[in-house]
Parts: structure tokens; sequence; C-alpha cells
DNA sequence: AGAAGCTGGGACGCAACCGTTCCGTCTCGT
DNA sequence: ACGAGACGGAACGGTTGCGTCCCAGCTTCT
């Protein structure tokens, strides 16, 4: 990607190309060495351009960065509605799994799960460009699921779509890198079987035996 | 606990006050800054020391994170077996909240995760301070309650693992901060209601209807 | 044709941090 | 009583990074 040497130099308008390479190196760089440790003369370097390339672009790094999350955001998995709860859970698992388990991706989202934890201002851009839009999906995909009685009327969203994001994410982030095939079956079956059990809390008691 | 002001200074041995100010003044300061942002000189100042009293005690900045990280460990939760699954597992879940909601842990686990991705030496002493041990009792609890015979014998450990860590561990850590009484009851029946389906994987197809 | 303005580079000022080394003070172990 | 050595504090050299500025070359728009 860094390859597309551009022929020629200098013009009168932000070139695109020099503006994706830069978004390149930068997603690079941020995955290697974090937020904190990402260097915009790195990024510069890396990119094989000069800095001030950069903040003719962007104010800052951070502004940069939170350009960046929605380029990360666009490799983003789409949740289509193949119109069956057993596919697309399997479907979702998967594709989260292909996505996440590129280790820069897996770092970046590792690492700005942990920079928004300080920083507001990435907080909300990683919020609006990633975290919305999956549960929306994942929403969308789970209330079709119940118009077809696939699952409860009185499922508990807010349970099964932690259920869904949340061990799906979980086991591919801590299961080191290698998702194997049977782990995304596994995965899948187990949250398929346990959505239907996302009901409102009804009686305070639990399971019986 | 930065407040028991050293009375005399200076001897001829490393004052275990001090050790332990500068820890809790480390702590704060990854909660605040993260790992790559934290400074040594922040440490000492907030700490009320010199750099040379941290020098004198850890030979870098990682190698002083490294024993924080078992500072952090011993604010673990511990896995008390109760002898019944449905208590093992609320209490679980509510000491993960607890102890997560503190936003200072909050932040040093989600830093330290991302970190570990890139910092093996960081990674290891996550790994063999919080993980493992957090695992192990976590197995402990499933092994005690098929024993039993409250979750059925073919149990697969990793897949109930994740079910009871992960979702917990996700649900607190992303539902902001405040963790609600009904959350956790809700979050821990489904655990409960859901680990017996924790089971190999059969038949490669899925669940009916 | 000509102005406008972006290009990769390099140099700069400023600040922060790391890790070391001093200092004078003070207290513990022997 | 006395030496070893930790104490808080300060300074230092080296490195790194941010953000700015300037440059000469080149390409697009008017």
């Amino acid at each position: 990607m860094a390859e597309i040497r551009p022929r020629g130099r200098g013009a009168a308008v932000l070139r695109r190309t020099v503006t994706d390479t830069i978004l390149a190196a930068a997603v690079a760089e941020l995955a290697e060495t974090g937020y904190a440790g990402m260097s915009m003369g790195a990024v510069a370097r890396r990119a094989g351009t000069g800095k001030a390339a950069l903040y003719r672009r962007w104010s800052s790094k951070e502004a940069m960065v939170v350009d960046l999350i929605d380029v990360v955001a666009s490799r983003q998995v789409p949740v289509g509605g193949a119109g069956d709860l057993n596919g697309d859970v399997r479907a979702y698992v998967r594709a989260v799994a292909d996505t996440l388990s590129d280790p820069a991706v897996m770092c970046i989202v590792l690492d700005l799960t942990a920079e928004a934890a300080r920083n507001p201002e990435l907080a909300e851009a990683f919020d609006t460009a990633i975290r919305q839009p999956r549960r929306a999906a994942c929403e969308r995909l789970l209330r079709s699921a119940m118009e077809r009685g696939q699952l409860p009327a009185d499922l508990d969203l807010d349970l099964a779509l932690d259920l869904l994001v949340g061990l799906t994410q979980w086991r591919v982030l801590n299961t080191g890198r290698t998702v194997d095939d049977s782990c995304v079956e596994t995965t899948s079956k187990l949250i398929i079987q346990a959505l239907p059990l996302c009901v409102g809390v009804g009686d305070g008691r639990g399971v019986p035996g």
C-alpha cells in the first residue's frame, strides 16, 4: 500500500493518495506502538512524507487518530440478515474472528479501548464509529429473529447483546491470536442456545438444582 | 495511604513505608495516564519522594510496573467454594463487579491488557499474576460443581470459563462504571443457566428452530 | 501562462522524560 | 558511638517527541 510511489509530487490540492498513505502508516504505527507511544515523526517516516503533510491535514495527533478510527471502523463486521438466527450468529462470530484476529486490528481495538477510558475525545469517536454501529447491527439481527419467533418476545436486549458481542469478542481477544474453526463453532453454538435465556428478570430465584 | 509521613528519614535499610507509598502512587499514576504515559518523575512527585528512591528499588519503569501488577492482583477476586453453584457464581460476579468498578483498577486492567499485546515482559507478569490465578480459581469453582453433579461431566471447560469470566468482565467493563445490582443478578442468572450448555461439540449441526 | 499551493525534506525551539549522580540530612544495625 | 546507607531534593546529559517553519520542485486550477 505504501508502495504506491506518488509519481510527481507537489500540487495545489491535498492529494488523496498521500492522505491514504499517511493513514495506512498511522494504522500500522498505532498497532505497533500504541496510541501514547505513536510518534508523528514515525508516521511520517513510514509514510515517506514530511511531518508537514500530516499537520496540513490534522491539527494534532489526537485529531488524526480520531479520523483513523473511521478507517478501522470501515473494516468492521457487516451484520447481514440472512433470515436465520443460526446462520446470522455463526456468520457474525466468524466475521468478528476474522477481523479481530488481525494483530493490527486487535492491538488497536485493545489500545483505544484503554485510551478511551481516559480520553473523552477518543472515547466519543470510538463509540460513535465502532461501538454503536456494531451494537445497532446486532440489535437488528436480534430483533428480526424475535419477529420470526426464533427468540422470545420479552428478550432482555442489553443482556442478549452483551452475550452476543461480548462473548465473541472476549473469546477472540483472549484465546491468543489463532481462532480455531471449531472455536468459532463452539462459541456460536453456545450463543445460539443461550440467547433464548436472556429474558426479563422474572422471579429473583435462580435455577433449581 | 500517602498520608503516612515518614517521621524520620534516612536509614541503612529500604523502608517499607516508602516502598508502599511509591507503589500506591504508581498505581494511581498508572490508572490516570496509562503505562506509556506514566513518568517516573510524576510517580516520585506524587509519592513525595525523590526519583532515586524509585531507582534504588527497581531498575526501570518496566520492573516497577511488573511488581505493581502483584499489588493490583492482591486485590483480586477470591473465589470461595460456597458449595453451591448458584451462590458461587453470584458471589463471583458480584466480586468482579465490585473490584473492577473501581476506575483505577478498570483503567489498569484495560491498559495492561493492551500493553501486554506488545510487551512480552508485562504480558507474562500480567498472565501469571492475574489471568492464571483467576482462571484457576474459576476452574476450581466449576470442577467442584461438576463433582456435585450440578454441571454435566463432559463440560467444555474452556468454553465455560470464557462464559463465566468473559461475560462478567465484559459487562462490567462495558456498561459504564456503575454496576447495577439487578445487572449483577441478571448476568449471574444467565451464566448459571447457560453453563450446562457448555458441553463438547457433539454433532456439528446447531439448534433446531 | 502564471499563480497558488502542495510535495518530501530538513532544521528548529521547546518541553518532557529517563536514568544517573550528587548533596546534606538522618537513622538504623552493630 | 560510629559507619553504612537510605532519605528528599535537585541538577544534569541524552534522547525523544510535538508542532512550526522554510525550502526548492512540481502540478493543478484559473
